[in-house]
DNA sequence: CAGTAGTCTTACTCACGAGTAGGTACCAGG
DNA sequence: CCTGGTACCTACTCGTGAGTAAGACTACTG
């Protein structure tokens, strides 16, 4: 079954990486639980011992996939968002940073939201974490520009659920490829700025012209 | 470690019932995989072949729990909901019967939300049955009161991001047990029909006063 | 009181998967 | 050409969990 002929002596770092990009993939395509040590390795091109020696138990494994691709993200979107510009084009920013990183690492975002969510224990904090993070990023956005007075909690509850929705449609998304990034990331700008109230009566928001 | 003395022999309807209900609850717990048939078997208070002999086969077994929820909760839905009022206000009911039902049960949301989406198979077919009847219920409420010419490719995906942005609310929730049900709803009602443009202005959405 | 239908159990088989023991192949430096 | 170290493998152990065989106990029915 292998295609390739046998692959010589890699340096370890080499082969950290190989085993690291199958384990994703194999995560993200059968869940922690379903997924076996023995189909990474496989997946890897390597033995079963050398993934124990080089990246520990299949916990440890999984952990250090949800931090990789964790990080991954939130580098993506970072670099993504416009600092010091109007609230709706940062939100506008950022969530095109993010489509744009779901669209382009599918099996990333699968391990990231789908599998690492629902196995509780040491996975969920990883997760949790880098929820909070963004959540906090919105709220900030929010109280920054709210002329309201509006309370604390109101503030995250309201940023937790735009980042759920965000999540969700990613989530959808996944099952509805056809669709470009920014058209989906527009369709949820459009949802969480205007509300179906504005849409409704045809008013649309739409990013300013290029500068 | 058995509480009560011996259960003696019951009828058939009601062991399955029994059956079921430790179903959702271990599947809630602990997943597809790493839920157990020894452990259902345990927490039904019956053994193992019992379980085989009503039940059938563990994918058999979830498949039903999954069926049997998510009827009970279209069904909570639907009776929560007034037809013939204005789109908002059905809306707003459909928002409170769902919260209302997430919130009583949430061992059978889990099991509907966190566990069958991340398992292939005829398991995700269920659900998203179910999720295409919410979103069509959402889309024909856009439609019907949209003035602005929308495509209904357009509709339907609003609405699809609706629906994500209540379950996955909804699974935020269930980390924030202390808020009430109509709170969150209302939260997620203005958050979606104002939206935050609207909000950030000090503009919310109130239900119409009591009939 | 037989017979039979339905409830219920103990005690298995068997496969699969995590983790390991105990090596072999290859490449440095002396 | 030895010596050590690192990459790498085959071939196991062992626990856990799905599914079953075979029968026991109860209750109704004639």
């Amino acid at each position: 079954m292998r295609t390739e002929g046998r692959a010589k002596r890699l340096p370890r770092a080499v082969r950290e990486r190989q085993i690291m990009d199958a384990a994703v993939d194999v995560f993200s395509r059968l869940g922690f639980h379903a997924a076996s040590m023995d189909e990474i390795s496989e997946v890897a091109g390597i033995s079963k011992p050398m993934l124990y020696a080089y990246l520990g138990s299949k916990e440890e494994l999984f952990a250090t996939c949800i931090r990789r691709e964790a990080t991954r993200m939130m580098e993506a979107i970072a670099t993504g968002v416009e600092p010091d510009q109007e609230p709706d084009v940062q939100l506008w920013s950022g969530l095109r940073a993010f489509f744009g990183f779901v669209g382009e690492n599918r099996a990333s975002w699968m391990v990231l939201h789908r599998q690492a969510s629902t196995q509780g224990g040491p996975f969920a904090v990883e997760l949790t974490d880098m929820r909070t993070r963004a959540v906090s990023l919105v709220a900030a956005l929010l109280t920054q520009s709210t002329k309201a007075p509006a309370t604390k909690l109101e503030a995250e509850s309201l940023a937790a659920a735009l980042v759920g929705a965000g999540e969700s449609l990613a989530e959808w998304w996944l099952d509805h490829p056809e669709e470009p990034a920014g058209v989906v990331a527009a369709r949820l700008m459009n949802l969480v700025w205007m509300g179906f109230g504005d849409l409704v009566e045809g008013n649309v928001w739409h990013p300013p012209s290029r500068r």
